[in-house]
DNA sequence: GGATCATTATGACGAATCGTCAAAAATGAC
DNA sequence: GTCATTTTTGACGATTCGTCATAATGATCC
């Protein structure tokens, strides 16, 4: 029943608020905090480097809800923050490798999401249509973070992130991946799911993900288009999953299930703390 | 059989090959080019202005395929053309109008592919497939202005983008999605599809939009990521669909039907000459 | 404690880009 | 030809970028 927990590999940490109190020095509060999910096996130095690089990627945050887009600048940050320009480009090569550093948050956090929604009751397919609840939240959530992610997708910013982080990047994009794969097989296990004929789970899996991330990212970037506005931001998602879900076969089937239900549960039950947040 | 056709509204004009050779002096090819698809009404300056536009968005492009996506400057664009910064400026606001402006271009020559792949000869549902394709084969022939869509859809972008601009974007997108509600449509028409319970066209329309976005998008920006590239690249978006169409039941499905043949045959028959290109 | 070396932080700096604007040039109406 | 309107120009100040020589910090050994 909660096997899927097996595929959790690296852990990774939730940012704290944006808005907590970084004081300049060092002390303070990290202690309470206490970076309790503390990486194993890292030097005490390098310890004090990867806590400072999680406040600043948490200041960045800031800027960017602030001023845009656009605005984000490392001279910003530099200013924002109590180190100087050296540190912060000791932290990011560049402009656009603070950005992946971002994008990796955004992912890190959405993956945290991810597994929450595992914790919901019901079928495996209910349980997807969890998942797929989780991430249309943390777009609606952190639109911009969320935005984040697709830009850093973008040529010129891939072009100028540092290996190190590219690797990252990668090494989480394959965690999500073995997550996703996994609520496919975990379906052919329990029977509600039939690989159809010519095509692999890793097929489904992508091709889940592709709907939801198009289905995301079109809705949070064209909100205003009247091809997306005409349309009900809420099950938007839903429906879109549904009928590819419908198409695989995999039991129940929509119209055997009411998951606008399952989708209220989710709701309600597990996201209904980050849902005040919104409104 | 072609009634689709009425739907083209606004006819955009394709660019002129990247290396076309713009003398400064405003003359030369332009009058072999001959603006033909001239929109009407314009005064003798306004014309002249669009025509001029035309040139910097073609030069926009080359600086974006040879610098990259963060090397893209309008100072560079100043440089490598004939005007003044301050003309520059003249028609585009900001480097992200410019942008914009390299998204409009994108769109617009997309809207040209889809409509050239609606005479391919098939049911509905073939014809729908071509548009995929041609879809698809864009994101490859222009990788780069493929994610300029994307990235101009970034909230620093569009902040910062004319209001004449947006709107000429909006009214894009209109097309766009009139195009494709009206394949729907024509299937509904021929027999070929029903709409499912409690679906609309417009519904239908968007997931449509969601998964061959979201499939080109990934395809395009993560194909060195494993979650892609363990899959066949050439077909990914052809398996996407078509879970998708079937799942909603577009008659014949694909169990019936060889679209693998129908998707080679639209590369043939209609878009043999740009495949070449891209080997 | 103090001497020595290694690591890290600092902020001044030059280069590039941004977007503006007053003055010059071109255009067009009469 | 003259004058008014529009367009073009490029110099300019402001911002951001990313670098680097120097200063500060901290670890280690005596």
């Amino acid at each position: 029943m909660t096997k899927e927990h097996e595929l959790s590999q690296h852990m990774i940490s939730e940012q704290a608020a944006a808005s907590s109190p970084y004081g300049c020095p060092h002390g303070g509060l990290k202690g309470l905090l206490d970076k309790s999910l503390a990486k194993i096996g890292l030097s005490k130095s390098e310890q004090k480097k990867a806590d400072r690089e999680e406040e600043l990627v948490d200041l960045a945050v800031v800027i960017l809800n602030q001023d845009g887009f656009a605005g984000m600048s490392l001279e910003k940050l530099t200013a924002k923050s109590c180190y100087s320009k050296g540190t912060i480009y000791n932290h990011f090569s560049s402009k656009e490798d603070c950005l992946s550093a971002l994008c990796i948050r955004a992912v890190s956090s959405i993956m945290v999401f991810f597994k929450r929604a595992l914790e919901f009751n019901g079928s495996s397919r209910e349980k997807a249509v969890a998942v797929h609840y989780a991430y249309q939240l943390y777009a609606r959530m952190q639109p911009t973070l969320f935005m984040a992610v697709l830009s850093s997708k973008a040529p010129g910013v891939r072009e100028k992130t540092s290996p190190e982080r590219m690797q990252l990047m990668d090494a989480l994009e394959f965690e999500i991946n073995t997550f996703s794969d996994q609520m496919f097989r975990n379906a052919i296990a329990d029977g509600s799911l039939e690989l159809p004929a010519h095509l692999s789970i890793e097929t489904l899996s992508f091709a889940n993900w592709a709907m939801s991330f198009g289905t995301n990212a079109l809705a949070t970037s064209a909100a205003e288009a009247k091809a997306v506005n005409r349309l009900d931001p809420n099950t938007l998602l839903l429906q879109n999953i549904s009928i590819l879900l419908d198409g695989i076969n995999w039991q129940p089937l929509s119209k055997d299930w009411d998951y606008q239900k399952t989708w209220q549960r989710v709701e309600e039950e597990i996201f209904s703390d980050d849902i005040l947040l919104i409104k």
